[in-house]
DNA sequence: TATAATACCGTAATGATTACGATTTGTAAA
DNA sequence: TTTACAAATCGTAATCATTACGGTATTATA
């Protein structure tokens, strides 16, 4: 998902474009992985003195909610990230940065054999760690 | 990990047996899958009327911390149950009644080959759905 | 450009968790 | 079995992320 790909869904959608929207889709497009909403605040304050949280987590339950970022919860905080609509993949995050390396392994279809009568609603393959960018050798 | 091997991990650490710290364990081991700490503390109302939040999230950290409980994290707050010590392994967790089903599958043996150069630290694969016994047919 | 729906502001409320000084209790040595 | 002291607990306040709300401003469109 790209900016432009996500300002006309918006629109398609009937949502209206603003600055601080559009803002806040270049945050997470540059971002290039998870980032808090305290990141964005800390963002936006740069542009827009004493934005509001209201707005800041109205967008972004909106853009979950419409498809534009996807969200992962760490250590007691919710994570962002632009969605990855290509396919099915899971993540790589690295704990220090935030950005992500795909990971193309999905165990669900070995999976669902274990599980006749459960009913599956989702599932979460997250991979921890410091990615090589990070490592102080 | 069942309750005397927990309470015999305690003391060789040189912690304290006390009436509150056996109710938290005989409490995990009957509830037989995740729980958050609001769950047991309206457990521990019961017997000890107005305990504190201090003594309830002191223990569990401890608990995690020893190996007795293991943790996940879920819409915002922290879930615990007993640690399975036996071997290696995932969960499905049933979103209405907490219980898990052991998952044999673990798919990072797959992943390190396309995670050359990166720290590995940790890992998560959990299932989320609803069991056989909660769905109201 | 007028209108109405949507977005935003400023701030208060909520809910889970953490923190702290004072008091109580378990443990082990005397 | 008493004593002494470290550990555990209490009661409550503080913190942190998130949610909620009444009033105001802005956007889209007719």
């Amino acid at each position: 998902m790209n900016i432009n790909e996500a300002i006309d869904l918006l629109k398609e959608k009937g949502y209206k474009t603003t600055g601080k929207r559009k803002d806040i889709l270049t945050f997470f497009e540059q971002a290039d992985g998870y980032r808090t909403a305290k990141d964005l605040i800390q963002h936006l304050e740069t542009t827009y003195e004493g934005i509001s949280f209201d707005t800041v987590y109205r967008n972004l339950h909106l853009y979950n909610e419409v498809g534009i970022l996807e969200t992962t919860e760490l250590n007691g905080e919710k994570l962002f990230r632009m969605n990855c609509t290509h396919h099915h993949h899971h993540h790589f995050i690295c704990k220090d940065c935030g950005k992500t390396k795909e990971i193309d392994v999905c165990p669900m279809e070995e999976v669902v054999s274990e599980l006749a009568n459960y009913d599956i609603e989702g599932h979460k393959f997250e991979i921890y760690g410091v990615c090589p960018a990070c490592q102080t050798v």
